[in-house]
DNA sequence: ACTCACATGTAAAGAGTTACATGATTTT
DNA sequence: AAAATCATGTAACTCTTTACATGTGAGT
């Protein structure tokens, strides 16, 4: 599944533009799918030239025109079709525990802020979630809710691994540097 | 960080082949940092380049000759020089939780699928870590413990989240498909 | 007989990120 | 006065993945 697909799906919730489809790939999206302005727009391209998706130009003054685009009936068929996977990838790309994998080649100062950057990273996500979950009604659909459950719950076994094990990497490293002074 | 990198990294660990570090890509690193021979190959070519790996050819017969890396204290230098970034980043791909979102497009069997496929690669990481956790010993370094003990307790949580509410991804298919018919 | 492990590498294709290019309106 | 929001798009660059190319020896 590509950024195309993801934006084709996106596109079954309701019309939207390029610019909207960002915004939803920053929030909801953004911890586990994320996509940039040169991934979107030529995608979107792409999808209303195989007639996946109609795009309607709406004039604005001293913007460019709003491209709000709709999936198609083709466009739903292909989505469906691409969803019949039964063993979709999930993969993670971590420099940050590739970092902390070398922990000893580094000071306990350099561990620290790495660890607490990451921390804070985390509570803005929960806060996300918190947040969503408040916004949720009757009619949230059920895909929603696990994503962002699953986000939620795998944040917080990390925040919590993090916070409790953290001072392992710090203390074997000062440990080294003394007995190397 | 690359793969050059992280290649750079484990050779601080002792001398090894390309095909040996690909082993370690599939194991250890395989739940947060992957790599084919198609990145690791001419990784190594382009460090041996900048001085900062020795090669050492070993004559086989049968084989090609065995490439043996090690790292050199530019290597070492250039390394710590890399380690020494605040943020490193944490990125997750997941078309598991992009399927998942669009659940409601899916019919209840091909969800219980995707959960199941998804449920058993979870499984095969957690044995790892088991079997990596009976082979610690007292010199296994902070960092390594760490972030397989990160690994384990992010799948256990996913592990939980998924036994305890991938349920109601298809019991809300169910409906749907039984108000349409 | 077949498959797995060992062992290296290249080349093309595919995908995404980053930087650039432009510019009005609204909020701080 | 500066920064953020709205709004689109291209082009170059980087990086990874996949397919190809080759071949022995050991285990099942």
């Amino acid at each position: 599944m590509d950024v195309k697909t993801v934006c084709l799906g996106m596109l079954t919730d309701g019309a939207a533009s390029g610019y909207d489809l960002k915004k939803q790939f920053e929030s909801t999206f953004g911890h586990f799918f994320s996509a940039g302005y040169g991934s979107i727009y030529p995608a979107l391209s792409s999808l209303a030239a195989d007639g996946l998706v109609d795009c309607e130009e709406i004039p604005q003054d001293g913007k460019p025109d709003r491209k709000l685009y709709r999936i198609t009936e083709a466009g739903r068929g292909q989505l469906i079709t691409a969803l019949d996977k039964p063993d979709p990838s999930h993969k993670v790309r971590s420099e940050f525990l590739a970092t902390m994998w070398f922990a000893h080649l580094m000071t306990g100062e350099q561990i620290r802020a790495v660890l607490s950057n990451r921390l804070e990273e985390i509570a803005r996500y929960l806060e996300m979630f918190e947040q969503l979950e408040q916004e949720e009604s009757a009619d949230t659909p059920a895909g929603t809710r696990f994503v962002c459950g699953c986000g939620k719950t795998v944040m917080q076994a990390l925040q919590d691994y993090i916070e409790s094990h953290g001072h392992e990497l710090t203390d074997d490293t000062n440990v080294r540097l003394s007995a190397a002074n």
